[in-house]
RNA sequence: GCCGGGAUAGCUCAGCUGGCAGAGCACCGCUCUUGUAAAGCGGUUGUCGCGGGUUCGAUUCCCGCUCCCGGCUCCA
């Protein structure tokens, strides 16, 4: 039998050699080093045979594929110490995922953070021996199933019921044995660097009417210094929390008295701002037009819209004069209320109506995270409404508008493309075309993206612009939503070129996503060091002795008259002191005034995380950061 | 919502088994008049999240509630 290395060159082995086997025949070093082998594209385990005229790649521990075989490796160890620790533990699944691995386990007593050392202790004393990882394939369903009902471990027997006979296969290390596709180790000796890291709950298959099982984390790397690097990259995450900066710079706060409602403080408040200016400038350049409906409607309106059917979980509701209120979860309705308010010819469209639209969700409550998931959510709404042929131009047009806005930030952005789910209205014949005109607009800009299907919105499918948070996770940023289902259910029409009467189409959407979320994203993203045209405060003025407060003050006043957020810092402290508390709030300009510079009409300047400077003329420095401001760079 | 953890000064946190509540920073006052990352001395600061229970006595133990944190998509 001959098979392909990646160099090209050919091998032959004796029929039925596994992977393992063309790894010796390479070399015994490469055969102790080998983790898995890459068959066409697919990492397979090394235990299984591989076939005449495939394409070998072997993984090692440098490769990165490896990291997942070693950390579910790992995850089977964890489980191991478990079951050993807390013996009639019912065990779940056990993958890796992006950063680590996790096992789900039905315990027989709560655990608690303490416990995580016991069984790290646990997987360390299992891990002195070396064991070697056993696979066994061709196992039998029936006597499998016999054999998990009564070792009690109802998981495995609903896991295991779901597979087709004859493909299935264990592995064992030790006395453990689970069932598992693989790929694993060759054998427990490299799992070294390792640590649990936290634990969780996690329901069974992630539903929610399932048992709840209790979820521990954990992540493997192949050297410590890797795992070390990577500890300390997740306590650099910690600090970029922007619910900690957030306090620091004075930006926001959040209360019980209004849960996943922020505060904004005047700091907060001039992002904010600022981020309004940016997105007025962007409605007046790309064709909308500012409107602002209520927040609070006659349910009516959300029984005709069908979010009384699909959302009413979600909304909070009020009452006047026995009248039912309910308070929006979404603008959309409001939108076609303007459109609707007049009689609308195709020479008005596309209409573009935008608004900074304040809805409410009523979200789980454990699901609330400082800015990135609130209750009270302020959107950059904005409503296209257009004939059919319009569409995929107005959704490249979203698509573009979204790319420009991401780019002033620098903000890496990820495309989704949802299609229609199971809890929708609307016929099929119409989601397709809803489909379609989505995809080929993706196609259109040349946008790449990932499928999520059955993710769309219950009235239209949609494309989400994903984010990722400091920690890793994944936030939705922006979304692009057709919906030929709203203009049906309020009846909306315009009058065509051939006076005929026809029904608009319906583009929700929403870039920034929400002012709050997006402020949270912002201030993870720069860790609070704000370009300068968000910068609360731009430059702060230190008068380096007290005669010199009447200078320092007029050189802020001179900044502030030319547009500039700027502010004395009058305090009887030292320079030293002012300088390291200007840094930590993370301002872009200090400006230090002494005897030198009251004579000279000059301030020292010493730029965020660049010090000193040297002296400028103020008028020279003043229009330097008026033009570095306008340009937002 | 559910599982686990938590809530003590403005912030970060300590407070073993129940016995007068603490530190650092911040804040206030005084001294220093300062030249590029934290000057010295002194001082103030608490419904120990809320409600109930046990107890001679509860921040501590028990119950309920609120809010916060980690997680609840990653298929054997």
């Amino acid at each position: 039998m001959k098979v392909t290395l990646p160099d090209g060159s050919g091998l032959d082995l004796p029929d039925g050699a596994s992977g393992l086997d063309a790894a010796a025949a390479v070399g015994p070093r490469l055969a102790k080093a080998a983790v898995a082998v890459q068959v066409n594209g697919e990492v397979r385990d090394l235990r299984l045979p591989v076939r005449e005229g495939e394409t070998l790649r072997i993984i090692t521990d440098r490769d990165p594929e490896a990291l997942a075989v070693l950390r579910h490796s790992t995850a089977h160890v964890m489980a191991q110490a478990v079951l050993h620790l807390w013996p009639g533990t019912k065990i779940a699944i056990g993958p890796a995922i992006a950063d680590g691995f996790y096992y789900d386990f039905e315990l027989p007593e709560p655990i608690g953070p303490d416990d995580l050392e016991r069984i790290e202790a646990e997987m360390r004393r299992i891990l002195a021996t070396p064991a070697e990882f056993v696979r066994e394939d061709g196992v039998d369903k029936t006597a499998l199933l016999e054999r998990f009902r009564s070792e009690h471990q109802p998981y495995k027997v609903e896991l295991a019921q779901g597979l087709p006979d004859g493909d299935i296969s264990l592995y064992r290390n030790d006395d453990f044995e689970d069932l598992c596709r693989g790929p694993h180790l060759q054998t427990t000796a490299p799992i070294k660097a390792f640590k649990l890291l936290s634990q969780a709950g996690a329901y069974w298959r992630g539903d929610s009417s399932n048992t709840m099982l209790t979820r521990i984390y954990g992540t493997a790397f192949f050297k410590q210094a890797d795992l070390d690097e990577h500890l300390r990259l997740l306590e650099e995450a910690r600090r970029r929390d922007h619910r900690r900066i957030g306090r620091e710079l004075d930006l926001f706060h959040t209360s019980e008295v209004a849960p996943g409602a922020p505060f904004w403080h005047p700091r907060g408040m001039v992002i904010w701002n600022e981020l309004t200016r940016l997105w007025r400038e962007l409605n007046r350049d790309w064709g909308y037009r500012e409107v602002r409906t209520p927040i609070i409607y006659s349910v009516d309106i959300w029984r005709r819209s069908g979010h009384w059917d699909k959302y009413r979980e979600n909304m909070f509701f009020t009452e006047k004069d026995e009248r039912p209120l309910g308070v929006k979860p979404m603008n959309c309705p409001g939108h076609v209320e303007i459109y609707t308010a007049d009689r609308r010819s195709y020479r008005d469209l596309p209409m573009r109506l935008a608004e900074q639209g304040l809805v409410h969700r009523d979200e789980p409550s454990g699901a609330l995270h400082g800015l990135l998931r609130v209750i009270h959510i302020t959107q950059d709404d904005a409503h296209i409404f257009c004939t059919d042929d319009q569409v995929e131009d107005e959704v490249i047009g979203c698509l573009e508008l979204a790319r420009h806005i991401y780019g002033i930030f620098d903000l890496p952005v990820r495309l989704e493309l949802s299609t229609r789910p199971e809890n929708r209205i609307g016929d099929d014949a119409l989601w397709d075309r809803a489909e379609g005109a989505l995809a080929n607009a993706l196609a259109r800009a040349g946008e790449a993206y990932d499928l999520n299907e059955g993710d769309g919105a219950f009235y239209g499918p949609k494309i989400d612009l994903h984010m990722t948070d400091s920690v890793g996770r994944s936030w939705q940023m922006g979304t692009v939503q057709l919906d030929y289902q709203m203009p049906e259910r309020f009846d909306m029409v315009y009058t065509g070129d051939d006076n005929a009467e026809h029904r608009p189409a319906m583009v929700h959407r929403a870039l920034f996503g929400a002012f709050e979320r997006f402020i949270g994203i912002l201030i993870e993203h720069y860790a609070g060091a704000f370009p300068l045209w968000l910068a609360p405060v731009q430059a702060i003025v230190l008068p380096v002795a007290d005669r010199h407060d009447e200078y320092a003050t007029g050189v802020a006043d001179d900044l502030v008259a030319a547009g500039l957020r700027a502010e004395p810092d009058l305090r009887t402290e030292s320079v030293g002191k002012k300088i390291a508390e200007a840094e930590h709030q993370r301002i872009p300009c200090i400006l230090v005034v002494g005897d030198k510079e009251v004579e000279a009409g000059a301030v020292s300047l010493r730029r965020r995380d660049e010090g000193n400077l040297g002296a400028r003329p103020l008028a020279e420095l003043r229009d330097e950061l008026v033009a570095e401001a306008e340009q937002r760079r």
